[in-house]
DNA sequence: AACCCTCGAGTTCT
DNA sequence: CTCGAGGGTT
């Protein structure tokens, strides 16, 4: 029996060691990464590290989670979770010449109402590699996340946590309780080369530059991978911040970075004026080869935090900052070919087929030409020796034809096909329109495939494991013709197909060669599609692949009309009253249910079971734009604005008296305007589209929520908004007002309760200012909603 | 009518 | 990422 007092002291020095060692570790890791300045040998180090290992394999408690024995990866992940970022991460606006950096300086000047004093920037390189959220909760490492599309990102940590340079606990006492640091993981050129000379050794793929290294030792599902991968990390930026005042400066940001010893870059200066920017261009420009990693550019921004509030964003960019991009690389290269690709609207785009050509550090063989009016205006030709380059570094883009390397007879000039290279249908390029496309719709294979495509895709349907190879397949072996017929799908099906499939390949079918039928794939395939059946109501709609609704349209259908239901009735004169949706979208949308095949095809999807989620009733917000005046306008009748139309409604004129009566109210109206208002409900069908139109308004109407009658603030007051405002959009604006009761309207009047103007304000504030309107800016009118 | 901005659609390679 | 087109503003 041990005594229990020896025991106990046995385990306080335990305790205390691991402590001790923990600190000693991290200080040395800490001066060896970041300040570049070993502290002790490796051995020495290494001799530390196993100590420690030791004592936490004895005693688990005592690991801290700063401890750096954390940093050697663990066991794989299953797959990486979402992470939503607290604070959006924003891209950059970018510039290639001075006078894209004049002219951003201007724009900044003007912006916070300086006129000759020089603006101080914090100048900075761009380093190319991926962008990461780093986040601190009382100075502990808690979280990592990649960029991903600015909102959402994946849950990196376990292989961020293996990058030494990166503290697990924050220096020194001024520790935010929450801290989100934006920085980039890269890899250094050197530790690159290594990497790429061990994979080759070992057999294994090379890397085609150090971004594509650090990216892929990133995505890594095994830690322990990404721990043998020399990865860095310098901060640039912040998101969230909680209990510690913002930094008066950029600078001052990475000032105090530093002290938390955090990394920061030391190519970092503060700068004035545009010419302050090109000066510290041309000096990172002509020392970029001897940085020890690859940059693309520099990064400016505005250095005072007060004035980059001001300035706020555009978008998804501030527009205090800007990229200064370098050139991209260029090559020469020879067109052995111009194809059509088919695309899912018929779009006939020429590609052109280069000879491999490395730029970049990536092979490229193709390259868009975009359209027919593009190839012919850079007069692109087979067997051309052309200039390519990489568009922001990642799209092929044929710069140039190099005419003195033409071969001799000059090839004919490119000419679009005039008939579909898939289905033979004849192409239409419709007047004024820059693309041509194959008229075959989904009788092409080529537009079936693609819409199945897209119907399958991520941001759609989100169909696991049905991807390009496998829609093919079932396309050309017609296992499917319409969206619903994938809901019908079997296991016999698929695997019958893939019989055909491999027959018709040559390949040994599977069966033949391993004497059983795998069915692991297929099991999957009808899992994903079996799960894709509640989809979200706005995916549904960008799935169906109605031409001119993506998923910003999309998403407007659901949430103002509410219904799928209500979405397949509605007339254009419906859709155009909702936001952001003109005449040719709202056509596009009606067209597309008009035609009775399309809406089959939608019915089979919901027989098919198919169940959108989220349904609901059509949003108050459709009240106002569901009055006479506005819907009878946006029918588009010739030469009936919305002022005539609001005449004729304050004559008492309704849709359905004028369905009804045809044109016995038009007394009054300009000769032509009521010519051509008869002329238009001579037409019997338009009468129909009336009484149509009449009615599903006062389905709508009897649909409505109430309007959030009390709690008003703003009850009755008319606001009109202009210019832009510092940390919202006017719509988004507009819907605050609406949502505590007022209006919102387009002109400024003497009835105007309030003008709200941002920066860049026009005419409407001067009138406002005329006529004596109350003006708010965007605090004002915060606070005007904010006052009981 | 001349702009500015956003959205949609198409595209490359790993 | 880029282009073109659509929608909205001035």
């Amino acid at each position: 029996m041990t005594d229990p007092i020896n025991q106990d002291a046995a385990a306080r020095n335990a305790a205390q060691r691991v402590l001790a060692l923990t600190a000693e570790l991290n200080r040395h890791l800490h001066a060896y990464h970041v300040l570049d300045n070993p502290t002790i040998p490796d051995a020495e180090y290494d001799k530390l590290f196993v100590e420690l290992q030791a004592l936490e394999a004895a005693h688990p408690e005592l690991r801290t989670p700063d401890s750096p024995t954390l940093r050697v990866g663990a066991a794989p992940l299953p797959q990486f979770e979402q992470v939503t970022h607290t604070v959006p991460m924003l891209s950059l606006n970018n510039g290639f010449s001075d006078d894209d950096i004049v002219h951003f300086d201007r724009r900044v000047r003007e912006g916070l109402g300086l006129d000759g004093a020089e603006v101080d920037y914090a100048a900075e390189v761009k380093f190319d590699g991926l962008a990461i959220n780093l986040r601190y909760e009382n100075g502990l490492f808690i979280q990592a996340a990649t960029r991903g599309d600015g909102a959402t990102g994946e849950d990196v940590t376990a292989n961020i946590r293996t990058i030494s340079g990166i503290p697990l606990r924050l220096h020194g006492d001024k520790i935010p309780a929450v801290l989100d640091v934006r920085g980039e993981v890269m890899m250094f050129k050197a530790d690159f080369a290594r990497l790429n000379e061990r994979q080759r050794e070992a057999g294994q793929k090379e890397f085609a530059n150090p971004r594509n290294a650090a990216a892929g030792s990133l995505r890594q599902l095994d830690s322990r991978i990404t721990a043998q991968r020399k990865l860095r990390f310098y901060a640039y930026g912040i998101g969230a911040l909680d209990g510690v005042a913002m930094p008066v400066s950029h600078s001052a940001l990475l000032d105090w970075y530093e002290t938390l010893g955090i990394p920061v870059s030391k190519e970092r200066k503060v700068v004035q004026g545009a010419q302050g920017l090109l000066a510290y261009y041309a000096d990172i420009g002509a020392r970029r080869p001897v940085l020890p990693y690859e940059i693309d550019g520099v990064v400016y921004k505005v250095n005072a935090t007060e004035d980059q509030q001001e300035l706020g964003f555009v978008s998804r960019a501030p527009r205090f900052a800007l990229a200064h991009k370098f050139p991209a690389e260029e090559a020469l290269t020879q067109v052995l070919g111009i194809d059509i690709q088919v695309g899912r609207t018929g779009a006939m785009t020429p590609v052109a087929r280069l000879a491999p050509v490395s730029v970049g550090g990536v092979t490229v063989t193709n390259a868009t030409l975009h359209n027919e009016d593009e190839v012919l205006r850079k007069d692109v030709r087979v067997g051309d020796t052309v200039i390519v380059r990489r568009a922001g570094d990642v799209i092929p883009e044929v710069l140039s034809v190099v005419l003195e390397k033409r071969p001799e007879p000059a090839p004919p000039p490119f000419k679009m096909l005039e008939a579909c290279p898939v289905c033979g249908s004849h192409v239409v390029r419709e007047e004024g329109e820059a693309i041509a496309r194959c008229s075959g719709g989904l009788f092409c294979s080529a537009q079936r495939k693609e819409a199945f495509r897209h119907f399958a895709g991520r941001r759609m349907m989100d169909i696991e494991g049905l991807g390009e190879r496998y829609i093919d397949t079932l396309v050309e072996l017609e296992y499917v013709h319409g969206l619903a017929d994938l809901y019908s799908l079997t296991l016999d099906k698929l695997l019958e197909m893939k019989v055909r499939a491999d027959e018709r390949d040559g390949s040994t079918p599977e069966t033949v060669q391993q004497g059983k039928i795998p069915t692991k794939w297929a099991e999957n395939l009808l899992a994903g599609i079996e799960a894709s059946k509640r989809p979200p109501l706005e995916r549904f709609l960008f799935a169906l692949g109605i031409r001119h609704v993506g998923e910003s349209t999309a998403k407007t259908l659901a949430e103002w009309l509410g219904s799928l239901a209500y979405v397949r009735q509605a007339p254009a004169a419906l859709l155009r009253v909702l936001p952001d949706i003109g005449g040719t979208v709202a056509e596009s949308i009606a067209d597309f249910f008009a035609e009775e095949k399309n809406q089959q095809a939608l019915q089979a999807l919901l027989d098919a079971g198919v169940t959108p989620q989220g349904e609901h009733a059509p949003s108050a917000k459709l009240r106002t734009q569901l009055e006479q005046t506005t819907l009878l306008a946006a029918i588009g009748i010739p030469k009936l604005t919305e002022p005539r139309s609001k005449q004729l409604v304050e004559r008492g004129v309704t849709l359905a008296s004028l369905a009804a009566q045809g044109a016995s109210f038009h007394a009054g109206l300009p000769a032509a305007v009521a010519e051509a208002l008869a002329q238009w409900l001579a037409d019997e069908g338009n009468v129909k589209l009336l009484a149509q139109l009449d009615a599903l308004r006062n389905e709508l109407l009897s649909q409505l929520p109430e309007m959030p009658a009390a709690g008003g603030k703003l009850d009755g007051k008319t606001f009109v908004l202009t210019g832009t405002l510092p940390n919202m959009s006017r719509d988004e604006a507009a819907e605050l007002i609406e949502a505590a009761g007022g209006k919102v309207s387009g002109s400024v009047s003497k009835k105007t309760g309030y003008v709200v103007a941002g920066s860049d304000a026009g005419s409407k504030l001067a009138k406002a200012q005329e006529l004596g309107v109350a003006i708010l800016d965007e605090a004002g009118l915060l606070a005007l909603l904010a006052q009981d």
